[in-house]
DNA sequence: ACACGTTTTGAAAGCGCATTCACCCTAGAT
DNA sequence: ATCTAGGGTGAATGCGCTTTCAAAACGTGT
């Protein structure tokens, strides 16, 4: 910049004002630093921009390291499925990079690797204006940290610091009404819910959207999943189904499974074992994967908008930088029911 | 960091190697600076680390403003379809973000949405250690100037530039072997391509190596493509399917389409026709694109290694990070033939 | 007790820009 | 010719950190 401005025979801040504000510099002597900048091959750091005037025009996004563990197992039987499908983190990245360019924001995004000063998240807080981060991304103690610097937004998980925005979507709605579904279009009374793991916030709001289906119907109302699983991938969901029908009693009519993963790998056992679906059983998953649209029969599931969290994630943030004051909110986006197949449908 | 080092009773710089070497600080005098630096709620200003160290950690990629139009058409009718499937970009994202994070880098992106000195390009540049470009998206002017500063790699386009490093993928190649597989494993003799607009380097680069097979079959060598599309969408490859049906002469065994999208459009104007594919006549598209494993019958195409661009990408800058000097490099990634139906295997 | 080699720590000088304040110049008004 | 407004410009300061360089603290051997 020093450069520029002595090659066009001005001071440094004639060539400041010529990026920030260029109406205020006359035309002709604008034109000779924009020339004297194209010379220079000059490009203004962002870095010492950003220490002047304290605001970097960059929102982030934290998420988690892993890669869906069952897509994996899913690209290696067959390789290029794994470049179609989108994953979580996809969505959200394409959702808050629309949402951000809008608003005139570049997006700066990283997988937390592990906490600790020199992560990843510290990079990424120290050069933005604001971020969002996926839930148990970022140890607690570190966000509320960070959070009493900028405006940091919770997605899809429950708000662990009490000042911070976040949003979540309609778990135990999208339950309750899938769960509704099947009793009252498909007449169906002998349900069971497969659970997760109790601290997987996802898998019990849906358990309690699905008790609560059963409460409004009159249908007894289990205290427990009638099956949890720990990590909710196909596998599980397979021995889950297996299990529940070599347990002895009245055969239960639907299963409902707290994720498409299970779900999916459910519907491949119960066709080992002959039962058909859905004829014999109902099946249902939560989440949308496009996996569940291919798989047959295709699954009745709850649809996730996805994408639509990653947008309202930065419609939060601006929000919040043009107004710091305001009170944390707490968002839940709906959810739609996909009726497909395997309920019946 | 004046806070910090204040309240902990030490020097901003002792406060400063806490963070930046943590070793060459006492123990004793590390906790009582990390301590006071958790009660003050201290984040580290990225701009200003990176004004004094010169560099940001931060890789950084421009991509192109537009959406897929075809994906577009299609999510009308599907509008869940369009969550499910990775554009191009997101397969750049996550190439380069997997591999910007094994370096330690996080990864900022941002569309270009138009040039000028306050583009978000000018953000990415002013705030990266080095980027990535897909072809056609910033002004090569603007490249021009930039490039001098700072690495820029170009991915997916004829190098500008040639002092930058740039990646493309083997369309020639692809189009080659295809060719190649449907003269020689299916005997086909009366080929015709249809190709793209003139400006469209990847299209005639793959009409380049259909030449190369015809040529190294002994059949006729055409200078031109059988057709040209001026946007390669669904709707021209439809046309294009009707228009050589309709043309005078013999009519020709195989349909090669300089991409998957008009070659999934030809399809559905061929069973409209009642030209039974592939045993009246045989397509091919190019670019693997999740919609060809769909259609039926499914499509014969060449898979871009989209995701492993995203990842050399970041190789190639990290590497020219640590060499400045280095030759500038122009890498051709192998595509591979995926045989399905359409072309009669 | 003293000298000497090692850690540890502090003082100070930037890094490249935005911004305030004061100043200068040009027009139009008097 | 003098004055007044304002637009246009420059000097100077500070943003928060890294990084020498030098001084202080510490340990050790004599």
């Amino acid at each position: 910049m020093y450069d520029v401005a002595e090659r066009s025979g001005v001071s440094i801040a004639t060539v400041s004002r010529v990026y920030r504000t260029p109406e205020s510099v006359r035309a002709q002597t604008r034109e000779r630093v924009l020339e004297a900048a194209r010379e220079l091959g000059y490009v203004p750091s962002g870095n010492a921009r950003g220490l002047a005037s304290r605001t970097t025009g960059v929102l982030g996004l934290c998420f988690p390291d892993y890669a869906d563990p069952d897509a994996e197992a899913d690209a290696e039987a067959d390789s290029d499925a794994d470049d179609a499908v989108m994953l979580y983190s996809d969505q959200i990245i394409r959702g808050m990079e629309r949402a951000a360019r809008r608003h005139g924001y570049a997006l700066l995004i990283a997988a937390s690797l592990e906490g600790g000063p020199e992560s990843l998240v510290a990079k990424v807080a120290g050069r933005v204006d604001g971020f969002a981060v996926l839930a148990q991304t970022v140890p607690t103690e570190d966000l509320e940290v960070i959070s009493r610097r900028l405006p940091v937004v919770m997605l899809a998980g429950p708000r662990e610091i009490d000042h911070l925005d976040h949003i979540v979507v309609a778990n135990a709605d999208g339950e309750r009404e899938l769960t509704r579904h099947l009793i009252e279009d498909h007449g169906l009374r002998r349900l069971v819910f497969v659970g997760g793991d109790t601290d997987s916030p996802d898998a019990e709001a849906r358990f309690r959207g699905f008790r609560e289906a059963c409460r409004d119907a009159g249908l007894p109302v289990p205290d427990e999943p009638a099956l949890r699983t720990t990590m909710m991938k196909q596998a599980e969901g397979a021995l889950a189904a297996e299990t529940l029908l070599d347990r002895g009693g009245e055969r239960p009519e639907a299963m409902l499974f707290a994720n498409d993963q299970m779900a999916v790998g459910a519907l491949r056992a119960l066709a080992r074992r002959g039962v058909r679906v859905p004829q014999d059983m109902a099946v249902t998953g939560f989440d949308g994967i496009p996996l569940g649209r291919i798989v047959q029969p295709s699954l009745t599931t709850v649809r996730q908008p996805i994408r639509r969290l990653g947008e309202q994630a930065v419609e939060l943030l601006v929000q919040r930088l043009s107004d710091t004051g305001r009170e944390p909110v707490s968002l839940t986006l709906p959810v739609s029911v996909i009726r497909r197949t395997s309920c019946g449908c």
